[in-house]
DNA sequence: TTTTATTTGAAATGAACGTTTCAAATGTAT
DNA sequence: ATACATTTGAAACGTTCATTTCAAATAAAA
């Protein structure tokens, strides 16, 4: 009997994230969301709830399409410390595309919002402890191949890379020369040789 | 003949200031800074232009004050890499006592603005190259003493060690367990030796 | 004490905000 | 073809925003 929801709900989750991610939460208006999704407001308010609600939806769907990125990339690996090493390549690459400087839509919502919402406090907690689970255990199985070395414990090392990938994402909307920012890449790495 | 400025300029900066780093610069209502400096609206726009002229003052002001903090603190260092030791203490003691979780104002700011405004966008890259080189010529000092290691360029560690202190911030926003944090800090340090 | 440039307080400005409303349009199932 | 739950568009909602206005209060200089 109803009429159907008729557009595609990922094309315009990819377009309210992109708006997200370029102004970040506060300064993006309604109108904003409005022109990026070619939704009508009412169909927003209908199909995803007010402002905040369709941002944790989009959150969520950068982390999925991130991780899947990752993923995508990280099964060509030949070991786990090749793993990482591709992991920041990609880190990399998306910074040197990232020709309008906007970062990553994590780290910055962290820096937005980590102390103003405690449900995006939530979910920035879950993202941080799955990230380290994922590299603590790129790290335990990289340290019995004997790729890494066996100086700290992989809970340690996931601390450290967890924090310098992000120092790396933010130091990139400011750095843009590659071979800058390939030292800074090539240093984290060293640490677990 | 003229009445003069009765508040404490520095004081009324520091208000401001504080609610600027509390909610960042978008969420920071104009009554927010009336009620955090104790000042009327009008003698706010009379001494300092608008928001966004404030919120330049601000910056200056906190950059400033973080400055001082650091050559007080690195001024009883024995040696650079010592130095660069007692610069990582600062930002650890800084993360653990900032209980309301606001990291670093100038790092939030380059998250939530480096993409959308030109003045703090310049503001932002001064800022890095005279922090890149403050590192950079700590680590040249290390080297030619011996105390920090050789395998890079002054410049590579500045950037490697500019790109890890804003990643260390920005993990301090969510993680605030000492250990965690020391365990980053040492392994960023141990880069150098 | 008078003059005068400035600060101050309170109110008003118009624009933009997120959100709601509701009648009209829509398209599936009967 | 008809019924009907939903989507859609446009307008309006009340609030809050940054900023301006302006008369009154202020205090240093004359």
């Amino acid at each position: 009997m109803p009429k159907v929801e008729t557009f595609d709900r990922a094309l315009v989750l990819k377009g309210a994230t992109d708006a997200f991610h370029n102004k970040g939460y506060n300064a993006t208006s309604m109108q904003d969301l409005v022109d990026a999704t070619g939704l009508n407001r009412s169909s927003i308010y209908n199909s995803f709830g007010g402002k905040k609600d369709l941002f944790m939806y989009c959150l969520k769907a950068y982390q999925d399409s991130y991780y899947e990125k990752i993923f995508k990339k990280l099964d060509k690996a030949q070991n786990p410390l090749r793993a990482l090493e591709l992991l920041l390549e990609l880190y990399l690459k998306d910074i040197l595309e990232d020709t309008k400087n906007k970062g990553c839509m994590i780290t910055n919502c962290a820096s937005e919002m980590a102390n103003q919402d405690p449900l995006i406090a939530n979910f920035l907690n879950s993202n941080q402890n799955g990230f380290l689970e994922f590299l603590g255990n790129l790290v335990e199985s990289g340290q019995a191949e004997g790729v890494i070395n066996k100086k700290r414990t992989p809970r340690d090392y996931a601390l450290y890379l967890f924090s310098a990938i992000q120092g790396f994402r933010t130091a990139g909307i400011l750095l843009s020369n590659k071979n800058d920012l390939e030292v800074i890449s090539k240093m984290i790495i060293q640490t677990l040789i």
